[in-house]
DNA sequence: TCCATATTTGAACAATTGCTCAAATATAGT
DNA sequence: ACTATATTTGAGCAATTGTTCAAATATGGA
């Protein structure tokens, strides 16, 4: 994600009936800083410790050796992992005494989650 | 995402009222299986080419090249993310003629794109 | 203050990622 | 068959990732 942003696009591909999108379509993108922004909050998801530390916080606020419990990940793991998702402010926390109790941060990282969760479910006869 | 599965789940923490949540919370997660094709879906959200590629095609059916031209990658690069995301069905394709064309594959894509985008856009003022 | 519990942190490591480059493959036109 | 264009593929690589282990930090109670 780091190319020269200089002169206008000009299109590879000699013959096409596409050239006539290109710049209607660049035009409409989002600044490659909001890309990758974009880009690092959805990283998050990317692996099964993460989404099922997500998935257990979408049922219940949890603490951090409660999630380890149920993940079956160590508790060392389980803290390197909330730290990415606190970084990438997929989670908030709150201490209460010696524990440090974690929720989802808000509706849309659930809402991701059925949505992706829909879309597994729908191909089921095509693989 | 490899422990072992085979003793039920002791709390690691001893005083805490969160210990009775445990089992309720276990036993409502979807399958090891089920997560893992979930993040495997959810990983290919998580590059900053391949988010740029696929709001390119969230407006507009594009060939390779174009692809290559509206985002500054390389032919090469972006045919190896377009294989990343075909694999992880994100996208599908049609061949016409020499050009081989792309577009997602369903309304979940751009909807969790739509979801992430609305997500970052709220925390102006927090960071 | 000292101790036990809960959590975080940093170093180290194997494994994986995304790119480039060169070569292979596919298609259409001559 | 030959050529030009479009796309895919595989090897190689620097960079990044997720874990473990050991040590540091934080909190509450005796």
């Amino acid at each position: 994600m780091e190319k020269s942003e200089k002169s206008e696009r000009v299109p590879v591909c000699k013959g096409g009936s596409t050239g006539e999108y290109l710049e209607t379509v660049t035009s409409s993108l989002p600044s490659d800083e909001r890309i990758v922004e974009l880009a690092e909050f959805l990283e998050a998801f990317g692996d099964s410790s993460r989404i099922k530390i997500l998935l257990a916080l979408s049922r219940h606020e949890l603490c951090t050796c409660d999630i380890s419990t149920i993940t079956g990940l160590s508790v060392s793991a389980v803290s390197h992992q909330l730290r990415v998702l606190r970084d990438k402010k997929l989670v908030k926390y709150r201490r209460k005494g010696r524990n440090v109790y974690y929720s989802l941060d808000d509706e849309h990282v659930a809402a991701i989650l059925d949505i992706a969760l829909e879309h597994i479910g729908e191909e089921r006869e095509t693989r």
